[in-house]
DNA sequence: GCCGTTTTCGGCCCGACTGTTTTCAGTCG
């Protein structure tokens, strides 16, 4: 298939074979940073003095397209690869070939060299570039398919420890690394935030029965609130160090011991979750929570503009250009010794903070005490529907929300199954729960209702429901259920369709992505946001944790285009509604404001906006 | 190979830990 893009704008003197693009081949980012990643291994197997700069500038590019919201091929087709930073023109001119001929002959030169059986052991924990190329080439392997396998019998077989520069244990260690990534151990693999809460919340309690801990802090991912995380960090001040490790890696749900030193120990536990504890003084506590909350990405960024101060930072604190070492005891003294205001953990990505924060730009977040309501609630009220029912009653799920301090709670089940009812009786069906809502509002005089269903865009692009009986509702929050697979035009012109009813006010999970199960469809957010922000409508933000869904990078961008939104927990029981705080965190990442959220807002700017 | 709040040339974050080593290489975050 041919697709001459048409999008691409230039003038006549920039026109070069270049920019006229025909797109042959496709690519996944995941596929193009892999592939980057390799170029970066293949130069530092080559000669990693001579290239340092070369992978670090091939890695940087590889991370970002990994991160990045947007994929490389749309980019690419708009002219827009540049707005990536770390993709400078040497880069986009290889993906350009990549893209239109299916390979690259400068990465085939240099990826060619090498034989492909060391790329897959790039995912395997503990092996770099160079660990694999030694073994690669010691055994002649040559099968990516194999390498792995083949490689666990060379140690199994005592064929390793003799190498140069290997030994028994680094043998041992290669057995263990390998049945750890066969069971699920990747370099890659995460989990949702809500178990690594929990895990850290068991370690930080055991943690605190040790007389030598003063304070403890989960640090890295989990503070800044991600979607998943693959490490639970901690931190701990504490004036005894060694005292302290001891314990940690006494944990009674250890596995096994990773790493101890003197400041840092590493555990695993049952189920393959890594545990990183690093141990400071209180008077450092400031550089450590700043350093291991990281980003990596946020961190790098701070150095480099700090080494333009004469600065140089570590999470032991700073050094001074006279060589003296300046410590905090508080993260905040840290950041404003550097000339900049706190920055808020969650949006320490390296997406313009720091640049925000020196204009003293940073928005103020909305938080949790900000919400005033929840619209995505599924009740037990028997709809008939051929979707989920909620387990509890909408009294309990009233009464939970009075005690949340909401001022408004919606109602949203699945709507009445359309194969099984004639739509006048769907509209009884309706009319009899809307009864029960009136009912409800009389004898709840303390907190407003509002009466939402949650209505189905069907693959035609129409709702699930007639104009009647959607017109039995304050407003009616839209989603896809079905067919998935559906190419990016079609589902676009879908969801804009069911978009176009005045009733349809919020588009709920709109990615449909189930985090580690299902990435979503494909659609043209770009044309979607445009769309909500014109109509006044709202994207929501589903704090449910295994979809957390807008993701926050396109919350982030959607936020720019001018887009609103509703934080909403989707409870399908009266204990899911305290998940609201997740999709506080990703609106966070988002760099969302109070404004920007309509279920801040008081009843009356509500139903204003509700009628608008 | 990328990039600009000293720069379009000359820089490029910082440290901990392990294993195999007599002073360092590799990996990790």
């Amino acid at each position: 298939m041919l697709i001459i893009l048409p999008e691409i704008k230039f003038t006549v003197n920039e026109i070069c074979a270049c920019d006229i693009i025909s797109i042959m081949k496709s690519f996944s980012n995941l596929e193009i940073a892999r592939l980057l990643n390799n170029v970066a291994g293949a130069y530092t197997i080559k000669n990693e003095g001579k290239y340092r700069f070369q992978i670090l500038a091939y890695k940087k590019a590889a991370d970002t397209i990994e991160s990045s919201s947007k994929e490389v091929k749309d980019l690419l087709s708009q002219d827009q690869l540049d707005r990536l930073p770390g993709v400078g023109p040497s880069i986009r001119a290889h993906l350009l070939e990549l893209f239109e001929k299916g390979k690259v002959k400068h990465f085939d030169e240099i990826l060619g060299a090498l034989s492909p059986a060391i790329f897959p052991l790039l995912d395997v924990p503990s092996f770099g570039p160079k660990k694999a190329f030694r073994i690669v080439d010691a055994f002649g392997l040559k099968d990516p398919k194999d390498v792995i396998d083949k490689i666990y019998k060379l140690a199994k077989e005592n064929k390793i420890s003799p190498l140069d520069g290997f030994g028994e244990k680094s043998q041992a260690d290669i057995i263990t690394a390998i049945e750890e990534y066969r069971v699920g151990k990747t370099k890659s693999a995460r989990m949702v935030l809500p178990l690594a809460q929990d895990i850290a919340d068991d370690i930080l309690e055991y943690l605190k029965k040790e007389k030598e801990t003063i304070e403890a802090y989960p640090l890295g991912s989990l503070r800044r609130k991600k979607p998943t995380i693959g490490d639970v960090d901690i931190a701990i001040t504490s004036k005894n160090p060694s005292k302290v490790l001891e314990h940690f890696v006494n944990y009674p749900h250890k596995d096994r011991i990773i790493e101890k030193g003197e400041i840092t120990a590493s555990i695993v536990l049952s189920g393959n979750k890594q545990v990183d504890l690093m141990v400071l003084s209180p008077e450092q506590i400031g550089s450590l929570l700043q350093h291991f909350t990281g980003s990596k990405e946020h961190n790098v960024k701070l150095r480099e503009y700090a080494i333009k101060k004469g600065y140089s930072l570590s999470e032991k604190g700073i050094k001074l250009k006279n060589g003296k070492l300046k410590k905090f005891s508080d993260e905040k003294e840290f950041y404003k010794f550097l000339g900049l205001p706190w920055i808020q953990p969650e949006i320490r990505e390296n997406r313009g903070e720091i640049e925000a924060a020196l204009k003293d730009k940073l928005p103020k977040l909305v938080e949790i005490d900000d919400i005033k309501g929840d619209f995505h609630i599924h009740s037990d009220y028997p709809l008939d529907s051929s979707h989920d029912y909620g387990k509890d009653s909408m009294q309990t799920m009233i009464d939970k929300a009075i005690s949340l301090n909401y001022d408004y709670i919606g109602f949203s089940e699945h709507n009445p199954s359309i194969g099984n009812h004639d739509e006048n009786e769907i509209y009884q069906i309706l009319v009899k729960r809307n009864n029960k809502i009136e009912q409800l509002k009389k004898s709840n005089k303390n907190i407003r209702i509002v009466n939402l269903l949650e209505v189905d865009i069907l693959t035609s692009g129409k709702l699930a429901l007639s104009d009647k009986c959607l017109e039995l509702l304050d407003m009616a929050i839209v989603s896809i259920h079905s067919s998935f697979k559906t190419e990016r035009e079609k589902m676009t012109k879908r969801i804009l369709s069911g978009l176009s009813h005045p009733k349809a006010k919020i588009f709920a999970h709109p990615t449909g992505r189930l985090i580690n199960q299902r990435n979503g469809y494909d659609a043209d957010w770009d044309k979607i946001f445009k769309y909500i922000k014109e109509k006044n409508k709202a994207l929501e933000i589903n704090a449910w944790p295994t979809r957390l869904d807008l993701r926050d990078d396109l919350v982030f961008s959607a936020r720019e285009s001018g887009c609103k939104f509703v934080i909403d927990t989707d409870s399908h029981a009266v204990t899911h509604m305290d998940n609201m705080k997740y999709g506080v965190s990703v609106a966070k990442r988002g760099w969302c404001e109070k404004k920007d959220i309509i279920n801040t807002f008081s009843y009356t700017e509500l139903t204003k906006w509700i009628q608008g």
